[in-house]
DNA sequence: CCTTCATGGTTCCTTCTAGTAACTAAGGCA
DNA sequence: TGCCTTAGTTACTAGAAGGAACCATGAAGG
């Protein structure tokens, strides 16, 4: 792995931070990277994400152009989310990190009740 | 990639996202993914954390058991912060992370200086 | 001898953000 | 008539983030 010198790295880690790093993002990437879906579906498969923040979280993405917003005008309302080429590439990153937490939080887990019991 | 079936998916980024999707720990794993850094040098290495940010960040980083303290009984105090080896698990999905931010940190510009002209 | 500096914090207070609940439009259906 | 649906918005509240000031301890400077 290359790195990059600190004071570059940290500005450009705080930036993208600031745009994926917060608290549903990542999630909503996540979910988004299997394919196209609407606003409801992402509500119900992202359990404790309440509407408003799904909302706000998407329109930033959108913002960002990681995540594109397709309104189709009909009623009921259809709006189909998907993921941009530029979020695309984010998906490989995303899958990792979704990953590796599959993969390690029973260590977190034990790590934190050892923490705790001290 | 191997995707994970969508409720555990989700669950599980929920997790993880919840321990290091904040807006500091990522910056401060990518800052020790170089190596032992002291509590002063982290502050100045990452622009605009503050010192209880990074003490708090830093406590849950360990709690989670990502980060090691080891403090050095002089005066002035002398506190050591580096990766444990789960940490080490990290480091490459950090570092792929901060690398995309550094390739297509321009493009988000781009695209949300045109999200925000309409 | 008195002041100042360095380090790694803590405490208090303010501001900001995330989350909750209620409301909306507009047509379909019983 | 009145309730269902989707994709939001708005107003309010609780909790987290951030800023400024303070602390202990010894060493160094004048």
């Amino acid at each position: 792995m290359e790195y990059l010198t600190e004071t570059e790295a940290n500005c450009r880690a705080r930036e993208v931070l600031d745009r994926v790093g917060d608290k549903w993002s990542m999630v909503v990437l996540y979910n988004l990277s299997t394919g196209t879906h609407r606003f409801t579906e992402l509500r119900r498969a992202i359990p404790g994400i309440s509407q408003r923040m799904l909302t706000v979280t998407l329109r930033g993405l959108e913002r960002d152009g990681l995540v594109s917003r397709t309104v189709h005008p009909v009623i009921p309302p259809h709006v189909d989310y998907d993921l941009t080429p530029l979020g695309c590439t984010l998906r490989e990153i995303v899958g990792a990190l979704v990953g590796w937490a599959h993969q390690h939080l029973d260590e977190i887990d034990q790590a934190r009740t050892a923490y705790d019991r001290v």
